[in-house]
RNA sequence: GCUUCCUUAGCUCAGUCGGUUAGAGCAUCUGACUGUUAAUCAGGGGGUCCUAGGUUCAAGUCCUAGAGGGAGCGCCA
């Protein structure tokens, strides 16, 4: 017989009709006359109820159907007799696909801790908070490539793999077939990559942003969402070794239309959060934040704020004369910590922020600079909770400006000939922004830690699954 | 990387000033119950108190080192 997903089955009013559903027990309870299973398949958060009358299946049978088993349940789709659902299954054969032992099955009924389910990751897509957070990150990779197709712009694939090392987001994994218990060096003791598998030091992509803007120059407009690697050593809750990142890249647009384009696009991902997985944020919203729905809402239906660095510590210095009390300084040139950055979103203006115009020093060498010569056009989007979740700038198309700063930086760009090419044939004005898709993740979800919203976390000393 | 906290039953956690046989809730098992909603009720089993040293008549408890985990900070997306 045909399998229903259980999504499917639940929205069924075909009374009397038989059907066959196949999945996960979540929990069974009843007595000696009838017994009832919890079955979840996956499709939805909800789970079905499948009724057992004990005189037509065998206890011996039930027996098997434990908390985490697998089955197959046929039955009569009826409507419920009992409260808390509209239809469910009244059991007439129950095939039991895969047995899970009460004693040893780790994932039980009732409170699981987040840091326990960590260590039990290859099972925690079984649960309902995994369930919810996987479907909603489907539809979120989902909504971004369709906001993006929409809106005309190419996916555009860049290498996992890259030779550049001065792409300055952060330490690199190194890539080596190299044996390294033996390794040649050469006079001065470096090591000699000659014989390496790509003929000189490789290593695992931290942004895809410089083929990014390759693609830019021929395609107009494109975005890159693939894996990326950081080999720093973060501790903390919003950072992962290895990550999924959104790029977009834009030709011909300035400024203001960056940050249009960076607010226009978080707010299409969160409505589609709404409107799509409306069951599991309603599950979230009950069991972790019940502020969560909420605060979705608010974000697209307010305007962000467009604020240029140099303002934003007008505002700070105001707050500190005024008593605020910050642990770390921030003068006109300093990098703002997470305190500050927090004080504006969260206590100043109580909604997301676009800070833009950057003083250089604390920025890439890629970005435009100003005509003031001291700010570069920075436009990062800062998210209540979150901090820091977009990225993005205006670049410096010029070639002059841009080698200058190479040479101020004392940048090594001598395996970076292709990105100058760039702006010495056909150079023209451009933008882009980097997304880090967990720290979208965590807003929408409302979780509290990023080694929860993808299936199998990388994080310093941790790799398992 | 820095700071700090935590580690006791399958899970979540109590455990007083260092003192007899280490407890609870949930889970699990057994039994009861004619429709339950993380069912309820009764009972049973279940412990390398993270590891290694040390102090002490006596250590889950105090000290030292290590391991693992969390949080804050830094770096960043």
């Amino acid at each position: 017989m045909k399998r229903t997903e259980i999504k499917e089955a639940l929205r069924s009013i075909n009374y009397g009709s038989e059907i066959n559903v196949k999945g996960w027990v979540r929990s069974r309870r009843g007595n000696k006359n009838v017994s009832f299973i919890a079955l979840n398949d996956g499709s939805t958060i909800k789970n079905i109820q499948i009724v057992v009358d004990l005189e037509k299946i065998t206890e011996e049978q039930l027996k098997l159907v434990t908390t985490g088993a697998c089955i197959s349940a046929t039955g009569i789709l009826v409507e419920s007799m009992g409260k808390g659902q509209a239809v469910e299954i009244q059991a007439t054969d129950i095939e039991v696909y895969g047995t899970a032992d009460p004693l040893t099955y780790p994932l039980q009924k009732k409170g699981h801790t987040m840091e326990y389910l960590r260590e039990v990751a290859h099972l925690r897509p079984r649960t309902n908070t995994f369930g919810a957070i996987l479907r909603i990150r489907h539809n979120m990779a989902i909504a971004i490539h369709t906001y993006f197709h929409e809106h005309g712009y190419f996916y555009f694939h860049t290498p996992l793999i890259t030779a550049s090392d001065c792409e300055g987001a952060g330490q690199m994994f190194q890539v080596t077939t190299k044996n390294l218990y033996n390794l040649k060096k050469d006079e001065n003791g470096q090591i000699d990559y000659s014989d390496d598998f790509f003929g000189k030091m490789a290593a695992l992509t931290v942004s895809g942003q410089l083929e990014g803007e390759l693609g830019a120059m021929a395609l107009g407009k494109i975005y890159t969402f693939g894996p990326t690697f950081r080999a720093e050593n973060s501790n903390t809750p919003r950072h992962l070794a290895e990550f999924w990142m959104i790029e977009p890249e834009v030709a011909f647009i300035q400024k203001e239309e960056l940050m249009d384009l960076e607010e226009d696009f978080l707010k299409y991902c969160v409505r589609w959060a709404l409107e799509k997985c409306a069951d599991d944020l309603q599950f979230l919203n009950d069991m972790f934040d019940k502020t969560l729905i909420a605060r979705l809402q608010s974000v697209i239906d307010t305007e962000f704020v467009r604020l240029p660095y140099t303002e934003g510590i007008n505002i700070l210095q105001e707050a500190i004369k005024n008593g605020r009390k910050f642990e770390f300084p921030c003068n006109w040139g300093d990098d703002l910590a997470s305190e500050h950055e927090r004080y504006l979103v969260e206590e100043h203006f109580d909604k997301p922020v676009i800070m833009t115009d950057y003083p250089k020093e604390i920025k890439a060498f890629y970005m435009k600079l100003n005509e003031d010569n001291k700010t570069v056009q920075g436009t990062d989007v800062l998210f209540p909770a979150i901090g820091e979740i977009i990225g993005g700038s205006v670049r410096e198309e010029d070639y002059d400006k841009l080698m200058a700063e190479i040479e101020r930086r004392q940048i090594p760009m001598k395996d970076m000939w292709w990105y100058l090419d760039t702006r010495r044939y056909g150079s023209a004005p451009h933008a882009g922004f980097g997304l880090g898709f967990e720290r979208l993740m965590l807003f929408v979800t409302g979780m509290q830690n990023i080694r929860d919203v993808i299936p199998f976390p990388r994080t310093p000393k941790s790799a398992e699954f």
